[in-house]
DNA sequence: ACTACTGTATTATATGTGTAGCACAGTTGA
DNA sequence: TCAACTGTGCTACACATATAATACAGTAGT
């Protein structure tokens, strides 16, 4: 698993370790029944605060992502279910392949981002104003 | 040009504001000299607090990408230049296609925020506990 | 001059986020 | 039993975000 909070994008930490935590899910890096850092040490490693990552894992734990047991510490539901493999590696290859030919056409990372977002909104950028 | 904050998405109104400004000039849907919606009508269509549109338009005044002239009006930056159209439609496509391709496969809008994040971010997901 | 627009500034209030420190309670293994 | 770990709960404080209402000041057209 891997997660790095950054403070200064403006979206909360506890949402982005959530969404870290789920994504290593979603890839496979994490599997149902898998323990979780515990909360303090983690918070340590982050440079972030215990009751910040006691948040994200409540949240998580609502959401059925997780499961926390008092005393024992936070597992990866059972019910949770990753990307198969091959599914995986090829979603993988499309994302890297086409940020990589939108660099080389000298678009930055910022736009990249606005782009993807534009896209999934279904916004087509005609023009108008909207009202 | 085309606005549309989404106030349940954890990413401050004012960062969202001035994302999409600076998304509508990149794309070329605003141009140099171009004036931007006046603080209160905006703030009264997009039903948010007028203060929030000053002040995404006061940080983008700040980063140069746009000019407030006080009595006058917003407009975009003489500075500002867009990304060649040519250079636009193909980038255009990039995103479309991979992002068809991605939903396609089954995978969600989110998870794939998730990888284009992590893919910008020149994560490979090996499954290592970073430290 | 007047009017209607523009941005600018102020105060107050509410809410969410994050930090800090502390206490409590369940689990595990020596 | 004991010690060391786990999650849980609480209070207090600081800061950023957002709303609301109000006032001030510059610009432009009549």
């Amino acid at each position: 698993m891997l997660l790095r909070p950054n403070p200064s994008s403006g979206v909360p930490i506890y949402l982005q370790l959530m969404e870290q935590v789920k994504h290593s899910i979603e890839t496979g890096a994490l599997r149902p029944g898998d323990q979780l850092p515990a909360i303090r040490p983690l918070a340590e490693e982050l440079v972030v605060n215990p009751n910040t990552v006691a948040k994200a894992y409540r949240e998580l734990e609502h959401e059925g992502v997780i499961e926390l047991r008092h005393g024992a510490g936070a597992f990866v539901a059972s019910s949770t279910r990753a990307i198969p493999a091959d599914a995986m590696r090829a979603a993988r290859g499309i994302v890297a392949g086409a940020i990589d030919k939108l660099r080389q056409r000298g678009i930055s990372d910022e736009e990249i981002r606005r782009m993807v977002e534009a896209q999934l909104a279904g916004l087509t950028g005609t023009g108008a104003h909207r009202g």
